[in-house]
DNA sequence: ATGGGCA
DNA sequence: TGCCCATGACATGGT
DNA sequence: ACCATG
């Protein structure tokens, strides 16, 4: 029914708005089929709650032993670790609510699947504002129009915190380097163009501006949260696509939750075309 | 969340 | 049996 | 080599 065990389905994930782990499960097991394109064939890294989210959260990128059966591994190396990780692999609606009973509300995936994981099929912006959402959303169109200048459309999603994700789909090919480095032209350009509002500068300490763009997003092994995960934050808010429209300085992102994601999603589905427009990287 | 050690 | 404990990420760029 | 960051 819900496709795999979950223990202590009582236990409570989100006290304050009194939704339990099983509550996650059932908004996991209700938008499997939304989700899972974007987990299929992916290396998972979990982040873990398993006492919900006013407890320690952690990640975990090696799969548990003694998994249930049918869940698949993979093995990829972790050059600056050295050693060699089995990750979890997405695409199932087991995995997926397995991935629940092991307490992960958020998903992370990478942006290669493991038959190709370094041809990336997705570009990855992220946009991380210091100070509210607004900053976020003006960041976000800003980025778009530079993307049309480049030739690329890029869709749009809330990151469930306070930010923005901006994808491309890509058809594969250009190899992690080679999306990163286009990646961080196009930040260095935005942050060149508009230094009062966004920054590529990594320590905290020397921005001088309140949206980082995150780029590194797109190097090997790093992970973002795919459209649809939850986040371990207060009201279970959803990473929800939006279209172009929407995204305005005026948008409250936290509208976005588990208690209303269903509702929208019945009514827009902004990323419905994404692979179906994958994009080649200009070679400028 | 799970598994091992130990009283 | 039950309680306690240990365990659980990695890539990057700048200094 | 270390560390801040996500
Ligand atoms: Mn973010
Ligand atoms: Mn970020």
């Amino acid at each position: 029914m819900l496709g795999a065990v979950i223990t202590n389905p009582s236990k409570p994930f989100w006290p304050d708005e009194g939704l339990t782990k099983l509550d996650l499960a059932q908004f996991y097991a209700h938008i499997a089929g939304d989700i899972l394109p974007w987990m299929k064939g992916r290396a998972v890294t979990m982040e873990r709650c398993p006492e919900g989210i006013r407890k320690s959260c952690f990640f975990q990128k090696q799969a548990p032993a003694n998994l249930p059966p049918g869940i698949d591994t993979v093995r990829i190396p972790a050059p600056s670790a050295g050693r060699d990780v089995d990750y979890i692999v997405g695409g199932t609606r087991k995995t997926l609510l397995t991935l629940v009973n092991f307490g992960c509300i958020a998903m992370h995936v990478m942006n290669g699947r493991i038959d190709q994981l370094d041809a990336p099929d997705w570009l990855a912006f992220d946009l991380d504002p210091a100070d509210n959402f607004a900053s976020a959303a003006r960041a976000a169109l800003l980025l778009r129009q530079k993307l049309e200048d480049h030739g690329l459309e890029g869709y749009v999603k809330t990151s469930g915190g306070r930010g923005l994700h901006v994808f491309v789909p890509l058809r594969r090919g250009a190899d992690q380097d080679a999306v990163r480095a286009y990646a961080a032209v196009i930040a260095h350009e935005l942050a060149t163009e508009h230094p009062k509002l966004m920054t590529v500068e990594a320590r905290k300490a020397k921005r001088k501006a309140p949206v980082y763009v995150d780029v590194m997003r797109n190097a090997f092994g790093q992970t973002i949260v795919p459209p649809f995960s939850v986040r371990w934050r207060p009201k279970a808010p959803v990473s929800m696509p939006l279209d172009w429209d929407e995204v305005s300085p005026r948008l409250e992102p936290t509208v976005f939750t588990i208690k209303t994601a269903e509702r929208r999603m019945a009514a827009k589905a902004p990323w419905s075309s994404f692979f179906g427009h994958r994009q080649t990287l200009p070679r400028d």
